[in-house]
DNA sequence: GGAAAAATCACACCTTCGTATGAGGGCTTC
DNA sequence: GAAGCCCTCATACGAAGGTGTGATTTTTCC
């Protein structure tokens, strides 16, 4: 978190120099002002994205009003905020391809949260997985 | 159907011939009338399962008060019997080899059927299948 | 601020899955 | 009895999934 507020802050200043730069580096002060404001909307439209990815990462089980989540199950077999959501995705038959897309990171990483979803579920499959996870409670 | 009635048929003949000729070739006429019917009742019953195997194939699907299959839509989609056995067993997270070992057909059959399966269902992985097949209450 | 838990990633290796293609036998229906 | 569907099986190949091991970084919590 500190990273990202770091790198989010530099990146600020960075684009700021670069616009600068590029302002009189290239003599474009004939550009229009809305060119210059749409850019500058443009890259931090990216970096907020980037950093609102970061910040508000879902903590917190999406809340469905005919879905009760089994924690104390959850608890018991310690199974993570992330390996929930991962299984939440194997559930609605993401490939771990797109599992990883959607979460922004490796395919080596979401791997490794099925291997130990798995074990803690005692499966051998993902389709398993998904059977055990609707009998827990754990997905709708 | 006809040549396993057949088959049948010309087992029973050839197994009470060989009862008959192991009674009279091997003078066994003093063993005791107990081992004698147990013989009969154990070969008639390992026909008798065969048989059942082959005759009582599930053709219609299990009956459950709490499920109504949808089969209205199952026809549309033109999936057949054994596809949707093979539907039922891979949503219950078993492996094509365990499939074609509980259907007693090779892996190769199990893979034709889910291959036509995922054309028919329109999705490209088992656990796809397993949420389409929930939606179109193909499955509980 | 340090320990513990959680999340991230890599890489090699093996297994299972899925596709394409072709083929043969059984049953139904016209 | 030919046409068509269903079920069966094979083989080969590429894609995806799963395991084992080890390591670093983040986050949480006392």
């Amino acid at each position: 978190m500190k990273k990202t507020i770091l790198v989010y802050g530099i990146s600020l200043a960075a684009l700021v120099g670069l616009l600068r730069f590029v302002e009189y580096r290239f003599f474009i002060h004939d550009l229009s002002l809305e060119f210059y404001v749409g850019t500058v909307a443009l890259l931090f439209t990216g970096l907020g994205i980037w950093a609102g990815q970061k910040l508000t990462r879902r903590r917190t089980v999406l809340v469905n009003p005919n879905f009760a989540l089994n924690e104390t199950e959850l608890r018991r077999l310690a199974i993570s905020p992330r390996e929930l959501e991962v299984l939440e995705l194997i559930s609605k038959g993401l490939s771990n391809q797109e599992i990883a897309d959607q979460l922004f990171v490796s395919v080596n990483t979401i791997k490794t949260h099925t291997s130990n979803l798995f074990l803690k579920l005692d499966v051998k499959r993902r389709t398993q997985a998904i059977q055990r996870a609707k009998e827990l409670q754990f997905i709708p």
